[in-house]
Formats: C-alpha cells, structure tokens, sequence
DNA sequence: GTTATATTGTAACATATGTTACACTTTTCT
DNA sequence: AGAAAAGTGTAACATATGTTACAATATAAC
C-alpha cells in the first residue's frame, strides 16, 4: 500500500514510534506489508476471542473496549484515543485472542501491521523493538490494575478510589465527573441505582457533595481510609 | 557467576529457552550477568509495588502469586511450578512494578536476570525474542482470564465455572478438589462459610453431589447454563 | 492409638446490592 | 420554544454474601 506523508505523521506520533525521526519509520513502514481501514462510529474493529494476529494502531478518532460479563451485561473496560496500539501485548503465543470487543466511539482510522511484518520490524530496529516492550509493560500493569480495581467487594470502595484518582487527575477536590452515572455503573460493573444510592449515602455522611457530574470532596481522609479498612 | 550443568539443563526446561539446543543457551548465558537465590518455604521473593527491573527464572520449588484487596484478605492469584519465568510481562516500560507478591510454597530456586542482560540476549538471538513475546502473551491472556473471573457476580457462578474447568481438565465429571476450602474461598475473593454454603445449596438442587473435596457434576447443562444466564 | 489441629457443615443475623418502578430534572432535537 | 429523550433521585422489596459461632469430622503429629 502506498505510504502517505499523512499516515507516517501520525504513526510517528504514536508511542511506538518513539525516538524515531521521520526518515527512520519511513524506511521501516516500506520494508513492510500494512493495511489502512475506517470506521463509523459505533462500529465493531474486533470481536472479542477473535483470533489476534495483527497489530492494530489506532491513528484518528478513538475507541472502547468493552467486555460482557456473564449476566450479559457491558462492562465497558476503557476508552481509547488515538494514537494509541490496541491489544499489542496478545498478538503473539499460540492462543492469541482478543480479549475484548473493540468499538469504534467516533469516525476512526486504523493502520493494521501484521505479526511477521512486526517481528521483521524488530529485527531491522531496537527502538521500536524496546518501544513495543515497553508498551506492553504499560498494558500489564493496567490490566493488574483493573483486577486491583474488581477486588474491591463494594460500591463505596470503587467510588472512594475512583474520586481519589480523579481529584489527583483534575487537581481538585472539585470533580467533574466525564460520564454518565449509567456509563459510570457499567464501568464499574454495577447497577445505576445502587450507583446513585451510594452516592447519596456518602453525601448524607458528610463525606462528599454532590450535584450530578459536579462532586467535592469533603473528607478525604475518609475516603482514603475507606480504601484501607 | 559460575555457569553449572544443573543451572543450564534446568533452565533449558523453561519455556524461555525452547527450541534452543544446549550449546546455544550455554552461549548466550555465558554472555550476561545473572544471580541465583535460593529461598525457604514460606518466604516473600518480591513484594507488591516493588520496583521491577529484573526477569526472574523459577528453576526449582514452587511459589504463588497474591494480592492483597482492600479488606485485607488475601486473594490468590495463582500457583506456579519450575520451571516457569515471573512477572515477564512487567519487566519493561517506565512504571515497572511487581503486580503481586511472590512466595515460595516449599524450598525453591530462581536465577535472576537483569532488564539489560535480558534485551543484549534478543539481540543475540531471534528465537528467545519471539520465546518471550509469546511468553508475555500467555501471559496477558491469563490475566484477562481473571479479569472475566472477577466480573462473575455471584459464589454460584464461580463454582460453575471452577467445576466445569476442573471436569475438562481431569477428563471426568468426578471431580477431585485440588485445595481445601479455605483455600478456594481465597481463590474467589470470598468467604468459606459462605462457598460451603453455595455448595450445599447446588447439591440440594440436583446440579452437584458432594463429599468435601470429591464432587460429582450431575446436571452438566444446569452448570453451562448458570454460566450463560 | 491418642491427642491436637485443621477442615467442614450449618445456623442466625447483618449488610450490601439488585430489581422494578416512577417522578423529576436536564439535555437534545425539531 | 416546545416536545422528546436521556439522565437522575428515590423507594420498597428481593437476593446474595458476609460475619460470627459452634459442633462434627478428618487429618496430622506424637
């Protein structure tokens, strides 16, 4: 597929391409088959459990992956902008599948490299070879942390450590919330009453104020003691 | 350090170093710096959050993977055998942190290999590249198994799939129970009274008959069904 | 074989979450 | 601006699990 100045400006954007300069992923990206794609919005990429022997980058737009746990309901597990690779640590071993399903947010473009092609990559450069490496120490440890994260047994804990990581994110105690209570619920893979009574019971207890996606924390140090009990 | 016929058969075994004949893994070893450690049952090789710099190599002995929710309990990820590589996946990127801490079920034996050491041996040789990509891999795909564990809402779909997994794997629908209660509760993330409980409730209910750690599935399709309800 | 320790089974009660329903408020669309 | 759709708040009731306690049984140690 012929390479356009637009497509390797935005790969080298991404962080596997890190530490490259232009001319250097130039040279990598002819040496090697790719594909292009688009989607709509609201479209699936990949089906989770398909096989994975691709390496997917997202350039434009961005995506979700979500997982159906076993009642059926969505647990949505991220949102992803671009540029960002997706699933890069499952492309290779003998059991390679996706482990989530992959849907398009917005209108998204994706470059697809192969699993040889990648490897050949790694060969002929060790940046991209360390880059990818380090990308999947990146999707390691969030996927520990979202078994972390499932560990807590109640709906309090997961509110109490998700404040505290957006006020240190948003660099308040004043919050916006970025999505819905009934995004927020299967995120947390909970009903959104029960979302919203916890809610209302921490603000009966002093311990925040809320109005919708506007919340203050009031006692942090409760909501921090609530992640240790 | 002292290269030793043991240490190479050994680590021969290990997954790592498949396809490799023992010349070239005494090559390639011969070429890094690397410790041994022995350890007693019992005993934290690394703890949780610590920095992770360094591939281990488990050649002998036992260990298991736990993490601590935020109750307090104890929940266990996993039980390895030698000879197996810990933590792969986490070894790179700038935020390297052990995911769990690691102790030793009985006397044990690991060789451990620093990050640098370990990118000079793929620059040396492809096959160790791609024996750790699809190690890494595996990896990744054990943890997103626990991930959908963990999004199982209830004791009795645990069991269902716990049951179903251990049937397929001991080719019999009598089953043998490879850790106490206690232990499997761990497993779960849940208390033993209540698992006792949810046992007692299925062999009520025709799905299971059981005698502490034998189980017999009676009602195989009641179990897939709980598990797609 | 006996004793000590660990494991299992079970019950009563407490707690957290799910489910269903509906009224109210806000946002989006025309 | 008005209507429709989406989001939020709350209540009553149902369900699942946790907690605590203790008796019975099995296993390990001497």
């Amino acid at each position: 597929m012929q390479l356009s100045e637009d497509t390797v400006n935005r790969l080298q954007t991404c962080q596997l391409f890190k530490k490259l300069d232009k001319k250097d992923v130039y040279k990598l990206l002819e040496q090697i088959l790719f594909r292009k794609k688009s989607y709509n919005p609201e479209q699936y990429i990949v089906y989770s459990d398909d096989p994975c022997n691709d390496l997917i980058i997202l350039i434009s737009g961005s995506i979700r992956g979500e997982m159906n746990d076993f009642s059926g309901k969505k647990i949505k597990i991220e949102d992803i902008k671009s540029p960002s690779t997706l699933a890069s640590a499952f492309i290779f071993g003998p059991e390679n599948r996706f482990p989530v399903d992959i849907i398009t947010n917005e209108k998204s473009e994706v470059i697809i490299i192969p699993r040889n092609s990648l490897i050949r990559m790694f060969s002929n450069n060790s940046q991209i070879l360390k880059n990818f490496l380090d990308s999947i120490s990146g999707r390691a440890q969030f996927l520990t942390k979202k078994i972390r994260f499932l560990t807590f047994k109640t709906i309090r804990e997961k509110i109490a450590q998700y404040l505290i990581q957006l006020s240190i994110k948003q660099g308040s105690n004043r919050i916006i919330l970025p999505y819905t209570q009934t995004k927020l619920a299967d995120l947390f893979g909970v009903t959104r009453p029960s979302l919203a009574r916890t809610f209302s019971e921490m603000e009966k207890e002093g311990i925040i104020k809320s109005d919708r996606n506007k919340i203050e924390i009031i006692k942090k140090n409760k909501l921090v003691y609530l992640l240790n009990e």
